[in-house]
RNA sequence: CGCGGUGUGGAGCAGCUAGGUAGCUCGUCGGGCUCAUAACCCGAAGGUCGUUGGUUCAAAUCCAGCCGCCGCAACCA
């Protein structure tokens, strides 16, 4: 059995804010696995860390008046809490700042140099002066700006490494497309003609605008960007060119990777790229979860929805909440987590259904026999179908978890619980209980109850693995009697066994209560992050300005006062809107990317700031002159409109 | 005409690859039971399977058009 080795990782996490549900779910996951896997003689490896290095690190540890380093330890103390917490039972935690990861990135940096896939070359693009930063497109916000601190960005060029992805455009396509690599498969297509087809731009992998970071050995001014730095850490954490281990050879390659499905794209092609460029193994499956969203809405951090998950398990146990993330995650989709939602499952999963059955079948044994069952037996035709179900949950489960379907696993498990709880009605052991000459008839329904139980909760134990040893104390089974190869065979445990009454695993919510008191922390929360957002508009030392201009630069700006004459959305675009001005000079067209928080009849007829002299420009194929002031404000942005008794082409200054 | 996904009883989903009685969970209503955590078991109501047309003896399932929603890409002066 030890010869089957079996490695799993989670993304590495990147430590610049305290983790939150969505840290929990993958990792869980994976937790699940690796324990469904240890429990059936693999050899497992489950990795997981942070991603500790780049610009938002300093800048936040800036912030704050410490160094990087002081900054992610504090933070990094909370991620290992939390899986603490989550009964996570990793294997090794690595972080991008340990000794032997920069030895082996340096190394990989240099291979990959020395091999001809990175050449030094420059890089151009969107440049934040004050941030000292470059941004691709994608990455500026909604108004094009910045997206650290939300002022324009120049055009601008730098010297830069660059990492040749085209030469492994093809082989990645067929890994893709032609492999089960990607789990679920359906977002192949996506990938291949958005980014392989267009063909496959050389990534940038060194910057040397910021200095967290690896340094790259031949050239010090630079520093190794994130993908070589942070994608690395799955080999880097076995050994791989460094002293730490020797376990490259024995677990590469990796046999699942699990990532949320925002950096799907960087581990379906950068990584295999990468991997092909240094002539190793790829790895064997990326399974790709979606997100998990709350009360309808993607979780964010401003929108301030999302509940911690150190008060849901304060409240409803560890286990619980591994429950539900993990029976509502199905691989690819997307799944909502609503504290309604989460309290139903609960409530009707765990309390109603799982709980209740060993509640009741040991009061029973209780009651009945005093807790240990007499040796006597007598079975009936009704048994037959029961124990078969029992038995076949393992195979089924067995099946699913091949492809990492652990929803599916989950609800294969609970249709034994169901079936169980129906047991007992057809055979009504309350009434066996009655007269003396049943008693026999009594108890083989009880142990057939409780060799059900010992077969669930075994297979339950890598999911919920802080309460299963609870239910095994009270159905008087040793951890021997649950070890998986005895969770296929019926009759473990012994004739008289012993059964200890104990509490109640998963209390039963009261919905509406919890409901309430739930929304009322949310409630606390927004309004913290509020109060946390009004100190930092005051003028602290937080906001650092853009650099001095004198009066002359600043009469370069002309900023007129304009009134929206007409406006509709820009053809195939989702954030512009074109707008008609009348500008007291003729009128002019602007356009500006505010469709998502602005209907075009929202604006016709309002005054607005209009700056006058900028170089025109066309977007999406549209020309525009100009651009009109809006004001950031978290999730968008607000037009900033003119009294309306001010003149159009009244100048402002 | 950028690419892809999706639309099934009140809610969330399965079924679609290989056409032939529309299934599951939750909820609702009725009944049963009393061992149990106001839990459990049984039954019922509720669906023109987005829409239009086509192929077929037969379409939720295959094909085409249209509409809605979601994601990716593009766009963000």
């Amino acid at each position: 059995m030890l010869d089957k080795t079996f490695y799993i990782t989670t993304p590495i996490y990147y430590p610049s804010g305290n983790p939150h549900i969505g840290h929990c779910y993958t990792t869980v996951a994976c937790d699940s696995i690796a324990r469904y896997k240890r429990m059936q003689g693999y050899d497992v490896k489950f990795l997981t860390g942070t991603d500790e290095h780049g610009l938002k690190i300093e800048q936040k540890a800036k912030e704050k008046g410490v160094t990087p380093k002081e900054y992610v330890d504090e933070i990094v103390e909370t991620f290992k809490k939390l899986w603490k917490y989550m009964n996570v039972n990793y294997d090794q935690f690595i972080r991008t700042t340990d000794d032997y990861h920069i030895e082996s990135v340096q190394k990989i940096f240099k291979a990959l140099y020395d091999k001809g896939y990175i050449y030094k070359g420059e890089y151009s693009g969107k440049y934040c002066t004050p941030c000292e930063s470059f941004w691709t497109d994608s990455q500026l916000d909604e108004n094009g700006c910045c997206p650290e601190c939300h002022r324009e960005v120049t055009f601008a060029k730098e010297e830069a490494y660059f990492f040749k992805m085209s030469p492994f455009a093809d082989r990645i396509e067929k890994l893709l497309t032609e492999t089960d690599y990607l789990q679920p498969k359906t977002r192949a297509t996506e990938l291949v003609n958005n980014f392989i087809k267009p063909g496959l731009e050389d990534l940038c992998v060194s910057r040397t605008t910021f200095k967290w970071g690896i340094p790259v050995t031949f050239d010090e001014k630079h520093v190794v960007y994130v993908w070589i730095d942070a994608l690395s850490n799955y080999i880097t954490a076995l050994g791989y060119e460094n002293s730490l281990s020797d376990e490259f050879n024995k677990y590469w390659p990796a046999d699942v990777h699990m990532v949320a499905k925002d950096i799907m794209r960087f581990h379906a092609i950068i990584w295999p790229a990468m991997l092909m460029a240094l002539d190793l193994p790829l790895p064997k499956h990326l399974a790709v979860h979606g997100w998990i969203t709350f009360n309808g809405e993607k979780m964010s951090k401003s929108l301030g929805n999302v509940v911690d998950p150190f008060v849901l398990g304060e409240r409803y146990g560890c286990d619980a909440i591994r429950y539900h993330i993990l029976r509502e995650m199905a691989l690819g989709a997307d799944s909502s987590f609503s504290n309604e939602i989460m309290i139903n499952r609960i409530n009707s999963d765990l309390a109603n259904g799982f709980g209740n059955l060993v509640s009741r079948t040991v009061a029973m044994a209780d009651k009945y026999f005093g807790g240990t069952l007499p040796a006597d037996r007598e079975e009936t035709e009704l048994d037959k179908d029961f124990k078969a179900v029992v038995i076949n949950t393992v195979a089924e489960v067995d099946e699913v978890m091949n492809e990492n379907k652990i929803k599916q696993a989950l609800e294969s498990i609970f249709r034994t619980v169901d079936r169980a709880n129906k047991y007992i009605d057809e055979t009504e052991p309350w009434k066996l209980g009655k007269s003396e000459e049943n008693k026999a008839r009594l108890a083989t329904v009880l142990y057939n109850l409780l060799e059900a139980i010992r077969v669930i909760s075994g297979l339950l134990s890598p999911f919920m693995p802080s309460t299963m040893p609870k239910v095994w104390e009270q159905i008087g089974a040793t951890p021997d009697d649950v070890k998986y190869e005895k969770l296929s065979v019926f009759g473990v445990l012994p004739e008289n066994v012993t059964v200890h009454k104990g509490e109640i695993l998963f209390p039963r919510i009261d919905v509406e209560k919890e409901i309430e008191e739930l929304n009322n922390i949310i409630k606390e929360n927004m309004e913290k992050a509020q109060s946390n957002l009004s100190e930092s508009e005051k003028p602290t030392e937080k906001i650092e300005l853009a650099p001095e201009i004198t009066i002359d630069d600043f009469a370069k700006v002309e900023i007129r006062v304009a009134k929206v004459i007409s406006c509709e959305k820009v053809k195939k675009s989702d954030k512009l809107l074109c707008l008609q001005l009348d500008d007291g000079m003729g009128g002019r067209q602007v356009v500006s990317g505010i469709a998502q928080y602005y209907k075009p009849e929202d604006l016709i007829g309002k005054k607005i700031q209009l700056i006058a002299n900028l170089k025109p420009v066309k977007l999406r194929g549209v020309e525009s002159n100009g651009m009109i002031c809006a004001a950031d404000v978290p999730n968008g942005c607000k037009v900033i409109f003119v009294d309306d008794d001010i003149p159009v082409g009244s100048k402002i200054r």
